[in-house]
DNA sequence: AAAACCACTTGATCCAGATCAACAGGACTA
DNA sequence: TAGTCCTGTTGATCTGGATCAAGTGGTTTT
């Protein structure tokens, strides 16, 4: 069962929260901002392995990543799954949902984590007199659209070494934009996560870590990774094979 | 120059339209669209080749696809490209384009044809009296982001065969919806564009056709497709390897 | 403290699909 | 009417990454 917390109980609104530069709010004026007090009713805490939702679920809610780490994924027929994306603090988790309230894919925590839940409900009565929340959510939808072709672009036309490389650089900006260090950083997903996820085996992503390593890029320990080479990298996905 | 065609001239409006009933007002109760004569002020007519916009120009609206067809691409700066999906008639273009009105790829007419243009600007002024817009819009988004996410299974998880047969089912599926066959049909995008879609290269389509076509699970004629045996492209994709 | 389990690493081998290459037919040009 | 593109087909060969397999260290269980 999820654990609902209301959020009353913490007095803690968009307006006052740390993730606000960050989160759903991201590029709204502050006046504007301040009048989404009303927008997040109650929070939920997740355990880890512990689903927000599940594929076929019906739901009328997006989620504002608070503490922790999610990935969403694809169950197909046969018990595999597609990840399609993992989330950090601040992104917003569920906008594939939106069709009729039944979601196309489930939501996982890779971690002890929090969910902020906006209800779409209380996003139209809120739109009334905050009209740029209605812009704000086209701008998340946009943005997921755009993150899903990058994805596709990494998948349709990229080899495995870039294909990893494209994906430390993007989680290492995700992460500065969080406020944490750029170069430094733990991996919360298994190798076989992360090899679903850029369509590689476990086995090939474990053997580019070693490269890597290897060649100096990156010291690898374990899921603790550091940066040492940030432009090899870079030139890795720049230039093609 | 993208040529413009003043909807004044035609009087057509989606009320009346024939693609109404699959197009932007899909889903939307009839009186609601009614309201909606207002959103489409003009249309664009594409010739083959041209471009709706690209990368990077700035732009305010979405495009109802009325005929033809237009593939969406994101362009490298290697001066490759990965195509992220094609568009028939009906369906909505420019959905990824909705973060401060820059697009983040290039959308090519594959053969000459024409859009409705839906102002962003229109979209909220119209909101304001036909509350269900807003919500349709969504929707849009939502189903362009599981669309996204259908495609990254397949490039995720599917081998080359399976990739095709799912593509071939879903184009069939949205000729269907359009009221052509479901069995028989022309494509519009040549083998090296559905490699490219697909994350094959052209030789290993072309290879795939001719060996769907030998085991008697369609016929081949250039771009015209006629499909024998549905039920053995079902279950391709269904079964895993 | 031994046993069982788990995530990960590394080596050996295999194969699906890429790459290289030749050719065929249709459409357009001169 | 031949010449030039352009798109697609098919064959031969190569290779990146999958698959199969064995082993390691760390953590939890008993």
């Amino acid at each position: 069962m999820l654990k609902h917390i209301p959020v009353a109980a913490e007095a803690t609104h968009c307006s006052t929260c740390m993730m606000g530069s960050v989160c759903l709010p991201v590029g709204m004026p502050a006046t504007e901002v301040a009048k989404l007090d009303d927008l997040v009713k109650d929070r939920i805490r997740l355990e880890k392995g512990q689903a927000l939702y599940q594929h076929g679920e019906k739901l009328d809610a997006l989620f504002g990543l608070r503490t922790g780490s999610i990935k969403s994924q694809l169950d197909e027929a046969n018990g595999t799954h597609q990840i399609t994306g993992f989330f950090l603090p601040g992104e917003i988790v569920g906008l594939d949902g939106m069709i009729e309230g039944v979601h196309s894919s489930s939501a996982i925590a890779m971690e002890d984590s929090e969910v902020c839940v906006v209800k779409l409900q209380d996003i139209d009565e809120i739109s009334r007199y905050v009209p740029s929340l209605q812009h704000q959510v086209r701008r998340l939808m946009s943005r997921e659209i755009a993150r899903s072709h990058q994805v596709l672009l990494a998948l349709g036309s990229m080899r495995s070494e870039q294909r990893l490389a494209a994906f430390l650089l993007n989680l290492s900006q995700r992460l500065t934009a969080l406020g944490y260090s750029s170069s430094e950083f733990v991996m919360r997903m298994s190798r076989e996560e992360l090899g679903n996820y850029l369509g590689l085996t476990l086995e090939t992503v474990s053997r580019l870590f070693s490269r890597f390593a290897r060649e100096g890029v990156i010291i690898v320990n374990q899921r603790d990774i550091k940066i040492i080479d940030m432009a090899a990298l870079n030139e890795l996905v720049g230039k093609p094979c």
